[in-house]
DNA sequence: GATGAATGAGGGTTCATTCAT
DNA sequence: CATGAATGAACCCTCATTCAT
C-alpha cells in the first residue's frame, strides 16, 4: 500500500506506445502490411515482442491504430483548411489542395491510405474505406448543396479517386523529378472543380 | 519409336497452362494475392504443384501472367471501343465508358487491377503501373491533341483515378443495390469530360 | 519515524499470500495447471505480478503450495474420521467414505489431486505421490495389522486407485445426473472392504 | 499422363507417417503432452516440420492418432486374452492380468493412458476417457451378467482404477526394484475378484 | 511432362519471469 | 512491500519451393 501509478510512469507508457506506433506507420508505409513483420516493428522501435503485445492485441490491431491516428490527423488538417475559407467552392478547392498536400508531405500515410489495399482483413479494409468514405461524404454533401446537375455520390468518388491517383503518380517519381507539390495540387483542384461544373471564374 | 513434339502436344501444354492461369485469376480476384496459395490454385485447376512450377517460375510469376493477360484483353476492348468512334471527344468518352464496363463486367479482373496489385513486390507494382500508364498515355495524347489549357499528364492521372475509384465504389456495394452499370459509366464519363473542359454540347 | 514489522503487518502479509493461494486453487481446479496463467491468478486475487513473485518462487511453487495446503486439510479430515471409529475395519471404511466425500465436496481439490497433478514436473509429481503415499501407507499399515493374506502394498494402491477413479467418474458427470455422493462412497467402501477379505458382516 | 502413384510410394508414405507416430508415442509417453513439442517429435523422427504437418493436422491430431493406435492394440490384446478363457470369472481375471501386463510392457502407452491426464483439450480428454470407458463398460457388462449384488457401474470404475494405480505404482519404481509383473498382475486380479464377491475358489 | 511428398525458413503469438519505480 | 511495464525464449503452424520417382 504505497506506490501508486505516477504521472511520470504514465508518460513513459504513452511514449513507448507512440514509439511502436510510429515505427509501425513508417514500416507499413514503406513495405506494406504483409511485408511488415512484428519483429521488424519491434526492432525499429528498439523495443521487444513482449512490449508490442502489451500495447497491441496483435498485428492487425497496430494497423488499425495507425489508421485511426492517421484519420484523426487528416481530418484535423482538412477541417482547418475548410474553416479558413468563406465560400463553398473555395472550401472545396481548399479541401482538395490540403488533401493532396497532406498526402504529399506524409508519404507513409499516403501509401497506407492510397495503395495498401491489397489483402487486408475485412475489418482493416472496412476501417480504411471508412476514412475515405468520410471524406467522400463530405464532398458529396458539399456537391449536393451546390446544386449542380449531377449524381453527387458518383462525382464525389471520382473527385477523391482523381486526387489519390494524382498523389500516387507524384509520389512514385523520384523526388528530384517531382513538380512542386503546390502546382500539382492546384492542377488537381482545377480538374475537379471543372468536373463538377464550377464556373470558370472559380478556378 | 521415339515421340517428337507434335502440335497436339503443344496444344495440350498450352491448355494446362491456361487452366492454371484461369484458376489463378479466379482466386486472386476472389481472395487477393496473399490469401491465395499455390496449393489452392493447383487444386482449383485440378493440377499439381509440380506442373505449376513447370509453367510458372513462382507465385509472383503467375500473378504477373494474370495481369498481362488481363492487360491484353482490356487493351483490345478499349481499342475496339475507340476505333468505333469518329471524333476525339467521342473516342475519349467511349474509352471511359468501356473501361468502366469492362471492369464492372469482370469483377475478378477489376479487383486484381484496382485493389490487389497494389502494395506487392516492386516488379508487380511496376507491371501494374505499366498497364495503367499505357492507358494514361493514351488519355494524355488525346488531351494534348485537344489542346485544352491544362497539364495533360496530371489530368490523365486524375481521369484514370476517377474511373478506378468509381468502379471500386460500385463493386463494393451488394449487387442488388448497385445502380445500372451503364448509368454510372455515363456519369463518370461526364465527370471526366467536363473536367478536361469539353464543351457542354459534347456531354 | 521508522516502522517495525508489527503483528498486524504479518497478518496482512499472510492474508495476501492466502488470497493468491485461494485464487490459484480455484483456477488450477477449474482450468488445470497449463491453462492457468500467472496473470490469471494475479487478476483473480486482485493482486499484482510483483506480489506473486514475492510470495512464491514461480508458478510451479504455487502449485506445490496448493497441493500441500490441500494435503493438510485432507489429512485432518481423514484423521478425524478415523479417530471417531472404534475398530480397525470400521476405521478403514470411514477413511474411504471420508476421502470420497472430501473430494466430492471439493471439486477443485479433487481435480488437482486426481487429474491435474499428473504428468507435470518431477518435483510436482513427487509431491503428489507423497500425498498419495501417506494415505497408501495408512491403508497398508491397517491391512498389515488385520493380517489378511495378501500383499498389503499392492492392495493399498488398488484401494486408493479404486477411490480416485470412482471420484473421477462421479465428478465428470453433470451434477444433475450424479447419484448421491453418500451412496457412491458407501459402494466404493464395500468394494474395497470386500477386496481385502473383510467378513460379509463388516460391510 | 504417365506417372501414377506407385505402391512403393504409398509404402514410403505409410512408413514416414509411422515413424512420426512412433516418435510421438515415445515422447508423449516420456514427457507428457505439454512438455513434448513438435520440434522434438520431428527431430526424434529425423523428419521435418513440413512433413509433420503434411501427415497430421496439428499437435492435437498426432496425440489423437497415438491414442487411437494405442486403443486398437490394447483392445486386440484384451480380446485375445478373454477369448482364450472358457468361463466368465476366468475371463475377467484374464482381462485384468492382460491389462496390467500390457501396460507394464508398454510404459509409454501406460503413461499416456494412466497419468497424462493433465490439461488436455476437451477433445483429447474425451478420447482418452473413451478408451477407458470402453474397458469399463466391458467390465460392467460382465459384472451385470454375474449377477452379484452391487452397483455394477461403480464397481467397474473401482476395478479399472485399482489396475491403473497398481500399474502406476509398479512403473514408478526403478526397474531393478520391481516385483515380477506377473505376480503383481495376479495380486491385482485377486483384489478385484474378491472385491466383486467372487467365491474364494475362483481366486 | 506430371506428380505430390518433403523441406525449412520464418511468421504471429504467449507467458513465465524480472526489475525499476 | 507493491506495482506493472518490459523482456525474450520458445511455441505452433503456414506455405512457397524443390526434387525423386
Amino acid at each position: 500500500m504505497a506506490y501508486r501509478t505516477t504521472p511520470k510512469m504514465a508518460a513513459r507508457k504513452d511514449a513507448r506506445r507512440r514509439t511502436l506506433l510510429d515505427a509501425a506507420l513508417r514500416l507499413f508505409g514503406a513495405a506494406g502490411y504483409h511485408a511488415t513483420t512484428v519483429p521488424m516493428i519491434v526492432a525499429d522501435a528498439a523495443s521487444s515482442t513482449g512490449s508490442f503485445y502489451f500495447y497491441f492485441r496483435n498485428k492487425e490491431d497496430v494497423f488499425a491504430a495507425v489508421l485511426q491516428d492517421l484519420a484523426a490527423r487528416l481530418s484535423t488538417a482538412l477541417n482547418q483548411a475548410i474553416a479558413a475559407e468563406p465560400a463553398p467552392l473555395l472550401q472545396m478547392r481548399a479541401a482538395v489542395t490540403r488533401l493532396f498536400l497532406f498526402l504529399a508531405e506524409n508519404p507513409a500515410e499516403a501509401r497506407i491510405l492510397v495503395l495498401e489495399s491489397s489483402g487486408l482483413s475485412p475489418r482493416l479494409e472496412q476501417l480504411r474505406r471508412e476514412i475515405l468514405a468520410t471524406h467522400v461524404r463530405g464532398v458529396e454533401a458539399a456537391l449536393s448543396r451546390l446544386n449542380f446537375a449531377m449524381d453527387a455520390s458518383i462525382a464525389a468518388h471520382c473527385w477523391v479517386g482523381a486526387v489519390f491517383e494524382a498523389v500516387h503518380f507524384w509520389l512514385e517519381r523520384p523526388p528530384e523529378q517531382r513538380p512542386p507539390a503546390h502546382d500539382v495540387a492546384a492542377a488537381v483542384a482545377r480538374f475537379n472543380l471543372r468536373a463538377i461544373g464550377a464556373p470558370p471564374g472559380a478556378l
